[in-house]
DNA sequence: CTGAAAGCGCTTACAG
DNA sequence: CTGAAAGCGCTTACAG
């Protein structure tokens, strides 16, 4: 049988509620007791036993990780294993523990609250994206503290962690027009995606600035994937354009594809940028230039920001937008290069 | 406050032992019973704390899946969240949780049986693939049940699920040899995982079986991606193979960016074999061939296993070796295309 | 600074 | 078939 407090407070000379004491840390020991306790503690290893811990305390260092599984990239793209990585390193520092939630998209709410409400969660990440997901519905009902991998657009009030999407998308594609491009083609996310959304916002943004217009022929929407970028640039070529902003890397891959069996040359005849900076982008060729996308560093903060609403008692609504780096590589072209 | 057994009873004119029987579906409850108590839980949605009935019946239906972060693949291959999504679905399907370990290399002893004699899990899957991982060993020694994903040569005596590595490997070459190839190379996984050790054991047996010798100059290593696999093709380029079996796609996928900058076709010149079947080798210029993996049936058959092991008093060690299959795509070319 | 005691919300013999 | 009671292993006022 595992030890408990009381087998340690036997061969320690002392009470089960100091030796409780002893291990939370707590000031209000004589010292030398406390010593003694945790030569015990330590020679045998002791673990105390969290669902116990977590019935009396009220609380379990437990966090939950929520990643809707209607997103087809979540296999092809190293987005969510990043995403993961970074949550769970970071809980690691804290020592949190992480729950993973793989939803599938049938799960209805009461399936939800009965995974969120069954006491073993302080908290919960929810890496949706998806602007109307019912598990975010289903938690801003409930009363366990949540934080969001990625803004949702209906409801402003809640916590979340993002890239700014619109800025570094805006940047990108000015520096297209910057190198001399004047038909800047995109191919979009899902539209009911943030992601997908706010990065063909910052496109629309930035032709909007240099006063040129957005022409239908020269937005097609993909769906993340190497293969939505390949159908999208099959269907932009038609409209000739010389430079591509694709909002992901995946599918800036399938359009360089899709340019390269067109027999069109990158970057010399079609300017190309995605968004993500994924370990492949750098071993393209060309070389993707791409927005670096903070991946993990958002995850981390993620769990940072639900640590303080869970410890904290009034915290604030926070919003943390990560600015995001243009990588430029060899697939943009250069000024230079271009009319060469 | 979140409701207890004591307010449904009280709701439902019977005491908290008889709500508990029937929530855990006990049949020693007359049906009228049965029935009102039901009807108070659904209309009330309540969801029993789990911490407390974890404490009470000594098992909390979690648990443990443990990937060591010492592997470079884990971003830039979709092995491990396909392993993720199998272990997950199989999970919800059996009502069970999961709580996610993504371990660093530098984790000690004390910290691993820090997290797992918590009393939080019920057991662990161990995704590890090195022969030699500490977490192997500090599980070995305890007395939480687990199973292996990818079997382990140091101790034959633990249950684990694998894909036969060696076999469909030795398949992979055969096809190779079938088609008139004499001089085939292999890009072997690191020789500290199992899956690197079987595949590279895979090719060997084919040469022989044909009475092939085994040349040096045709064997280099690759870390399983795809810059390994490139570095390792250009290796090998000196060797003047006729056909290149790479222990997985994403090193085949940098195998093939090598032979194409050397100004090789394949397949006309070299034919190329993968292994795991990501959903890029579909869309390689051409398609690859390539071993198909059952990554999530694996982590499906993980979770059955170790369940299995949890609720059954004296289960027995079991070994599951799924099989894969060759899918045939043109990067291996025909026997019939070759010579002409 | 420390211990005895109550209590967290369940499960499960035990008695009836 | 059902309830009162003990107990799971902790935390935390409370009293001293």
């Amino acid at each position: 049988m595992p030890l408990t407090l009381e087998d340690i407070a036997a061969l320690s000379g002392t009470s089960r509620s100091t030796v409780s004491r002893v291990i939370n840390g707590d000031h209000a020991v004589r010292e030398t007791t406390r010593e003694r306790v945790m030569t015990v503690l330590q020679s045998l290893n002791f673990q105390p036993n969290l669902a116990a811990r977590g019935l009396a305390a009220g609380h379990t260092r437990v966090l939950g990780l929520v990643i809707p599984m209607g997103v087809s990239t979540i296999f092809t793209d190293p987005f969510f294993p990043m995403l993961i990585q970074g949550v769970s390193s970071a809980c690691n520092a804290c020592d949190y523990s992480v729950m993973l939630w793989l939803a599938e998209p049938e799960f209805e709410r009461r399936t939800i609250s009965k995974i969120f409400y069954n006491g073993l969660l302080d908290g919960v990440i929810v890496a949706s994206m998806l602007t109307d997901d019912p598990i975010i519905e289903a938690l801003g009902e409930g009363r366990l503290p949540f934080v969001l991998i990625g803004r949702n657009p209906s409801r402003e009030q809640t916590c979340y962690v993002d890239v700014d999407n619109a800025q570094s998308s805006r940047q990108a594609v000015l520096h297209l027009l910057r190198l001399g491009r004047r038909r800047v083609a995109t191919i979009t996310g899902p539209q009911n995606m943030i992601g997908g959304i706010d990065r063909l916002q910052g496109y629309q943004t930035a032709l909007r600035e240099r006063g040129l217009p957005i022409l239908p022929e020269l937005v097609a929407e993909g769906d993340f994937t190497e293969m939505g970028g390949y159908i999208a640039m099959r269907q932009l070529l038609r409209a000739r354009p010389d430079a591509v902003f694709a909002a992901s890397d995946m599918m800036a891959i399938g359009a360089l594809r899709a340019l390269t069996e067109a027999g069109l040359r990158v970057p010399q005849d079609v300017s190309l940028v995605g968004f993500d900076d994924i370990p492949a982008a750098a071993h393209t060729a060309p070389p993707l230039t791409t927005v670096r996308q903070p991946t993990q560093r958002m995850g981390a903060l993620a769990v940072e920001t639900l640590i303080d609403r869970i410890e904290n008692p009034t915290p604030e609504v926070c919003h943390l937008v990560l600015p995001a780096e243009l990588m430029v590589r060899e697939s943009c072209g250069t000024s230079l290069g271009l009319f060469h």
